[in-house]
DNA sequence: ATCAATTGCGTTATGCTATAACGTGTGCGA
DNA sequence: TCGCACACGTTATAGCATAACGCAATTGAT
C-alpha cells in the first residue's frame, strides 16, 4: 500500500511524532497541538487511525502510546512483524525486525489455521544506558 | 518461584477467570464478584496484580483484558515468553510458547545489551472456526 | 510482651484512554 | 444536481487504571 497525501491533521500528529524522542500517548499529543487548533482527543486518534492504516506509525500497547516508524519512507508493512524494545527508565523505544521471528510465528498461526492480521511485539526492561 | 497461598480476593478473582471462556477485563470481573462483596475496582487491580506476579494469569495489553494462565500447575515464568493468539469474532485466545522465538528474540536484545523484563506477544486475528 | 514493619483490605476520589453520536462542509463522479 | 465518501469539529460518555487515605491482621525482632 503506497501512503496517500496526508491531510493537515494527520500532518500535524505525524510531525509531532517524527519530532518527539519516543513514543506519546494521544493527550500528550493534544496537548503540543492545542496552539494548531486542537481541542478534542477525536482529532488525534482519528489522525492516529490513518497513520496506523498507511503503516507509518506504530501503537505500543503495553504503554498506550504511539510512535513514528524508523524506517520514514519505505512502507513499514512490508517488513513483516514489528517488534520493539522498550526501555521503563529512560523511555526509548527501539523499533526491530527478526525474519525468524516472523517466519517461527506464521508457521504456528498456520498449523492453527489462524489468520494473523495484527501483530504485537514489545518487550520491556532497560536499555544498555540506563541498565547500569 | 513458587506461588503462596492465595488469600480470598485473589481465589476469587482466579476463579472467575479460570471459569471463564476467554479473556476478561478487570470491570468484568468486577461485575461478577458485585455478590460476593465487590464494590471496587481496586480490589480486582490488587488481586490481579498478585496473580500476574505469580504467573498464574497473563494480562491481554492489546485488549485490557486478563485471562488464567494455560499451564494450571507449573509456574509459567519458566516457560519462556509467551504468546497469544487472539481471535476477534469469537474473542477465543490461544496461548503458546516457541523455544525458536524467545531465543531470536533474547538473542537480539543480548546484542543491545537490554536487560527483558517483560513481554508481550499477541497476534490478533481470527480462528480456523470463525475465518470461514 | 510489645513495637515496628509488612501485607491485605475497603473506600472515595480522580485521572487517563478511547469512542459514540451528532452535525458541517467539501470534493467528485454518476 | 444528486448522492456519496471523507475529513473535520463538538459534546458527551464509556471504559480502564491508580492515588491517597485509613484500618486490621500477621510476623518477627528486641
Amino acid at each position: 500500500m503506497t501512503t496517500p497525501m496526508l491531510t493537515k491533521n494527520q500532518t500535524l500528529v505525524f510531525d509531532v511524532l517524527t519530532k518527539a524522542e519516543g513514543p506519546l500517548s494521544a493527550y500528550t499529543i493534544l496537548d503540543k497541538l492545542r496552539d494548531n487548533g486542537f481541542r478534542a482527543p477525536l482529532q488525534v486518534y482519528r489522525a492516529l487511525d490513518k497513520l496506523l492504516e498507511y503503516g507509518v506509525v506504530h501503537r505500543l500497547e503495553s504503554i498506550n502510546s504511539f510512535v513514528a516508524c524508523a524506517h520514514p519512507h519505505e512502507n513499514c508493512h512490508s517488513h513483516g512483524l514489528v517488534a520493539f524494545a522498550i526501555c521503563e527508565s529512560c523511555g526509548q523505544v527501539t523499533e526491530f525486525h527478526d525474519h525468524e521471528v516472523d517466519h517461527r510465528l506464521m508457521g504456528w498461526l498456520k498449523s492453527q489455521k489462524f489468520k494473523a492480521e495484527k501483530s504485537t511485539i514489545e518487550i520491556r526492561g532497560h536499555c544498555a544506558s540506563c541498565a547500569a
